[in-house]
DNA sequence: ACGCTAATACTCGACTACAAGTAATCTGAT
DNA sequence: ATCAGATTACTTGTAGTCGAGTATTAGCGT
């Protein structure tokens, strides 16, 4: 019975019931009419199994089963009291306290050393003209929006995108500026490494040479432990 | 046999696995000693999976089992060809090409006028305080390790989660003034739904009123497909 | 009246994630 | 000499996620 706050979608699923009654497949119609897909992902194995455990914990309940024809049945779900108090903690609890998440190209450029650094920098470079053309698609898309009279709250969460957009993409720029002029300390050992590892040696005898040819580099290792 | 390209945690045993033979609990020891589990999230039940799938799909190899005493036996993986050329292609692909993730917030920001605005303006401001203040930790010890002497290349996805972070501090810190100011277009119709909830009308009823005094903030819909 | 595509509405099974648990050994303070 | 707590190393069970599949009906041109 314990909180199970994993999927978003859940939460979506409360905040339709909260609006009005419906069936699983009338939520993701919805959702998709409102052009929600790309802030909650949405797909038909989590939705069914998410309405299913939040019957389960009682948040939300059947109002009928309808059966048109031949096709299957429709079941209509309505938020209960304990929902609509679930919807409210939890989206006030996702508005006001950060969640620490684990994008995938923060694990990326954690792993980066493990190329060489000319081939990071030809990868980073594609990466940023593709968020670079997608940022400027997506503002003109936005802009497109905004003219014909959409009122901005209702893309609120594609202004953050864009603005996350440009970050990432201010960041791209300023990063390879330092890869390229060699600014970024611990590249000069990196780019080292990756000639060693193209001859024959040992990982150890790598080790050895890199440590001696770049003590003042690896000397902070002794105090590492002071930061978080 | 498809690319089962998921979860990171596989990519860095790639890598780790690169860089010497090792056992699972090793690999989470390497990982946390080097300051990791901040960008690639480490669980030794996922751990394990991960090696188990790896294993199997002939991307590292079982080197040795060891047994000391009568302790759990420890088994020592190595990487193979595949693994090596899974790892680069997998790397190179991931900080060249962006993926659509589906942050937690984006969701509750496209989800927040199921709150009364001036609940979700108080909630927002926790997190931009709560965000403001994690900056600053996090810059301070930034600068400390860079003091000490820590190369920028080892801790870039820092500098990237940073960048992030401001970004999303700037986001907050003009919602809000838009939010405070009436700027925001959409605010007075939102404002007004949650008046009307407040009465007991029912939710027909409370649409029609809606449309009728809104009817600018609608017209949009009727082309609202010209947007992606 | 015929087939073709799109929409409607869900189901299934294989895979994944995660917290918690287990069990042995080591360390160091009393 | 003892005993608590940390560290080492992995296992288990439950719950969740996902893409792909299934089956029906509606609309529409020809």
């Amino acid at each position: 019975m314990a909180a199970v706050r994993r999927n978003p979608l859940a939460l979506a699923v409360l905040v339709l019931l909260h609006e009005e009654p419906m069936h699983p497949y009338q939520m993701s119609a919805t959702l998709k009419e409102r052009r929600k897909e790309h802030s909650v992902k949405i797909n038909y194995g989590s939705l069914y199994a998410v309405v299913e455990s939040l019957l389960n914990r009682g948040l939300i309940e059947v109002r009928e089963t309808v059966r048109s024809g031949n096709r299957p049945e429709r079941t209509v779900y309505g938020i209960t009291a304990a929902g609509r108090q679930e919807m409210i903690e939890w989206l006030s609890r996702l508005l006001s306290e950060p969640v620490k998440e684990f994008p995938q190209f923060e694990a990326a450029l954690s792993l980066m050393p493990a190329l060489p650094p000319d081939e990071v920098i030809e990868l980073l470079d594609r990466r940023w003209a593709a968020q670079q053309a997608a940022l400027e698609v997506g503002r003109k898309s936005m802009g497109r929006a905004i003219d014909a009279g959409m009122p901005r709250l209702f893309a609120i969460e594609h202004e953050y995108e864009l603005a996350m957009l440009a970050a990432e993409v201010d960041f791209l720029s300023a990063l390879l500026a330092d890869l390229r002029d060699g600014t970024l300390s611990g590249l000069a050992g990196w780019r080292r490494l990756h000639e060693l590892r193209a001859t024959d040696l040992s990982n150890d005898e790598i080790w050895a040479i890199l440590i001696d040819e770049f003590k003042e580099e690896f000397a902070w290792t002794e105090h590492a432990d002071e930061f978080d």
